[in-house]
Order: C-alpha cells, then structure tokens, then sequence
DNA sequence: TATTGTTATACTCTATAACTATA
DNA sequence: TATAGTTATAGAGTATAACAATA
C-alpha cells in the first residue's frame, strides 16, 4: 500500500529541449556512452580499449601519430593508453627500421582475442540502446546518424 | 597547382565503428555539443544558461533543487552557475517565506528577452546539424531521438 | 629545422564532503 | 533529525608546453 502523494514526480525536460534534435543528440550519446563504460567496466576492460584494437586490427601497420589521428586523441595522450595496452600484452611497440623515431604498433595474438570479445559487449550495448525500436527503425536511425556524421567529419565519409 | 600526392590522407575510422549505433550516438553527440558551445560562445553565451533559463521558462515557480534535478547538475554545482546568472541579471533568487531554507528562483524580463535570443541560436545549430536531410529524414531522426531518451530516461517522457 | 614519441603540467567539468540555516 | 543551499576539495578526462631522439 503505497500513498500515491508522496510518490515524487519525476521532473520533465522543458519540451523545447527534449524536441531540439542537437539536445537529444547530446542526450542519446551520454546515455550511449554511460552504457558503453558501464558494460566494459563489468567486463573488466575500458572503452579505449576496443577503439585502439579496432584500428589495429583493419590498418596494415599503424604509427601512434595515426592512431591517434584516427581516433582524435592527442598523441601525448595516447601514449598511457597504449602503455596499458602493452602492459596487458594485447599490443605491440616496435622500432620502425626506416625511420627509427617512429613506433609501429600491431596487435597480438592475446590482442586479437580480447577484440573478438569486447565486440560482443559493443553489439551488447548497440541492442540494447536501440531496443525499443523495430528492426527496420534501427537500420533506418542507423542510416541517418551515419549520414550525418559523415557529412559533419571526413573519418566517417563512406 | 597541387602536387596530389603531398595532400595528407585522411585517416579513417574504422567499419566496426562507424557502422555501431552506439558509437555514432556518441559522435553526433558530440558534433552538436561542439557546435551549441561555439555557437554560444560567438553570441557571447554559455549553453548551461540557455538549459536553465528553458527550464525556468516553462515551470512556474523553482527551486534550486528541482533545477538541478530537471537539468541532471549537483545542487552544488548549480550554485554558480546561478550566481553567473544573478550577476547578468536574467534570474532573481527570493527566500520562500513558507520554507525560508528554499531559494525561489525566476526569470527576469532581461532573462526572458536573452531566452528569446539563445532560442534562435539553438534553431541555428539545429538547422546546421541536420543540413544534410531532407524534411522528412529530419522529422524521422527527431522522432526516432526522441523515443530512444524516453525510454532512458524519464525526464523525456512524453 | 621539422617530426615522433614522451613527460610534466594545466585546465574543464563534474562529483563528494562538510558546513549553515532553517524545518 | 532531516533538508536547501553553499563552500571547498578531489577526481576523471583531455589539452598544452617543453623535451630527447631522429630525420
């Protein structure tokens, strides 16, 4: 038994803010990106992670200045990202031959696996973001945002 | 006359990414964010104050409490933002005579007038965001939005 | 002189803890 | 004792500046 008027209403949005499409973009990629931590903190890894990995693992060989080109972290940054990475044993640092200031980066056989997995949280998190949607909406949404971030950033170009 | 194979190649995200809904989430996301706060800032603005200034716009009477639950923002964090807003002139703080622990907070006619001109700079920013969609596309992805932060969270509720 | 990777530092945004005045 | 607002502090994430090795 519960007395409904001590039930705390939930406050609202102003309607102008949850109709604008650049506020619920904001909004929709903070829930995307708390549900991303969230998964990849319960299963033990980071986020950055599965980035570095993913570039890896579609380039040849990669240079931390690529690498953080690509994913648009400075490349100061980049180096402790990667020093965990190495320190876990799923990348690889290694003298370029030709030009011995650069590092060519590759992933390993441990780096490979722990990729195979962190794809399944991602595919975990995408169902679930879009889990009230049909089916045809999702590719439709999917379609969209992908249009636009291609024509809002040259990484995303098709 | 360009030599064309001095022009950098752009390094490009990686499928895996570009084509995950929750990733794309996150990068349009932050393509509006970086646009509302230039676009703010050009107009001599900070967005938080748009955010409030809606928020006391459509309530009658706030308090500090309910602000910074409608907008997500610690109570304490609030407090200066608030101040900044005082000190322009564009929102009074009175003591509620019935609780004199609550501060009620409303828009001044100088906070309504300055509402009116961040409105027209937040329809801008939306209009660049979705440049590249036809009418249609662009009611379809604002009504797709919408229903994904309805169903995560409660402060969109329809 | 310019570039790659590195280190150290600073800044922004937000979260936490402790305090006051009221209830 | 509990709550509203405030102050001060701490943390995560990222940007900036300076540096050594190499080109």
């Amino acid at each position: 038994m519960v007395d409904v008027t001590e039930l705390k209403q939930v406050a609202r949005a102003p309607r102008e803010i949850a109709e604008s499409p650049s506020f619920l973009a904001k909004r929709i990629g903070m829930i995307a990106k708390e549900k991303t931590v969230a998964a990849f903190e319960e299963a033990g890894a980071v986020p950055f992670a599965y980035a570095v990995l993913a570039v890896l693992a579609q380039g040849a060989c990669a240079t931390q200045a690529t690498i953080a080109d690509v994913l648009r972290y400075d490349r100061s940054y980049l180096v402790g990202l990667l020093d965990e990475l190495e320190g876990d044993g799923l990348i690889e640092r290694r003298r370029d031959v030709n030009d011995r200031r650069r590092h060519v980066v590759s992933l390993t056989k441990a780096g490979q696996k722990e990729l195979d997995r962190l794809r399944g949280i991602v595919g975990e998190v995408d169902a679930e973001l879009l889990a009230s949607l049909t089916g045809a909406e999702r590719k439709t949404l999917q379609g969209l945002l992908a249009r636009l971030a291609a024509a809002h950033d040259p990484r995303y170009a098709s």
